[in-house]
DNA sequence: CCGACTCGGTTGCTTGATGCAACCTTATGT
DNA sequence: ACATAAGGTTGCATCAAGCAACCGAGTCGG
């Protein structure tokens, strides 16, 4: 992207993915959400190269959608949490969710189900629990394997957001 | 981006990211949602590229989330009209609207404001009326303009869709 | 004590996507 | 005859993305 606004639009899309819009920015905050908060386990697990990722992470700071905290000093070490602005996406990645697996053909069936912690019910693309009927958000829900995946590349999400 | 893909990525939002991820791409797809089917119209309510609108369209195209159309020959001139598939993309514009609108300060309210056609309630960031609890579809509901904002821009989304 | 490895980046270079303006074709308006 | 419209295409300049090499602080193995 030449550069990442949508100049004279009045419009919340636009102005959402003048941030999100990004290649790699939202499978940044997927593999966040999914329990991935060092820029190695990002790197590794997206296949993004890594001055590209290190301009990405640095943007969703600035953007308060992620928060940089150390895990240790000296050397000094970084961890990558989501805020809840960051959190609050969740609802726009399960709905690419369901998009996807309703018209991308998958041989064996859809590689993520997300279910609602409390219930164990599956969750729709609008982020409902289809057993309990509430609506849910990232910290009610979490992920599982559906078919048939490398365990190594599947993103757990919201298995245990934000900290 | 260079390449549209997330190679490696066993995922239904790499998946959808792959097609709808691109710059202008689901902006396209809102405008064509609202009502823009012309080429030019497009253009001109997007500020995009004549080129890169092009290239966009014929993807969308090949990717059987748009239709194009003859409206007349001699000259030929075409419509694009959204299908089932791009019809159905209309949750995941719901949510970044939704969260464009919760973390994008905007003076005078949200530019775009949908509601269900049936009973008149606003809509939420999951497509569900808040007045009568239905789950809608991009058919089941139209935007109009919020606050302030500038009408030659406004897209009334799902105003007419697909016909 | 020396070398190899880890982590979280940065730097430099190359490739390719985007932005922009000009042009093309068929046709209508005046 | 000339301008305008619609729906693009072409060429060129620029900027972002991909890739590999490097860096600095520290840890581990021998």
């Amino acid at each position: 992207m030449l550069r990442h606004d949508y100049p004279g639009q009045d419009c919340s899309i636009a102005k959402a993915l003048e941030v999100v819009g990004e290649r790699w920015t939202l499978l940044i905050v997927r593999d966040v959400m999914s329990g991935r908060r060092r820029f190695g386990e990002l790197q590794k697990g997206l296949g993004v190269a890594r001055n590209v990722l290190a301009s990405r992470l640095e943007r969703l700071v600035d953007e308060d959608i992620l928060e940089r905290r150390p895990y240790q000093e000296s050397p000094e070490r970084y961890e990558y949490f989501l805020t809840e602005k960051g959190l609050d996406l969740w609802p726009a990645l399960v709905a690419l969710l369901g998009w996807g697996d309703r018209h991308t053909p998958y041989e064996s069936g859809p590689p993520l189900r997300i279910v609602h912690k409390e219930c164990g019910g599956p969750v729709s693309d609008r982020g409902i629990c289809e057993s309990c009927g509430k609506v849910l958000h990232a910290r009610d829900a979490r992920a599982l394997p559906g078919g048939a995946v490398d365990p190594e590349r599947t993103p757990a999400m919201a298995q245990a957001p934000h900290a």
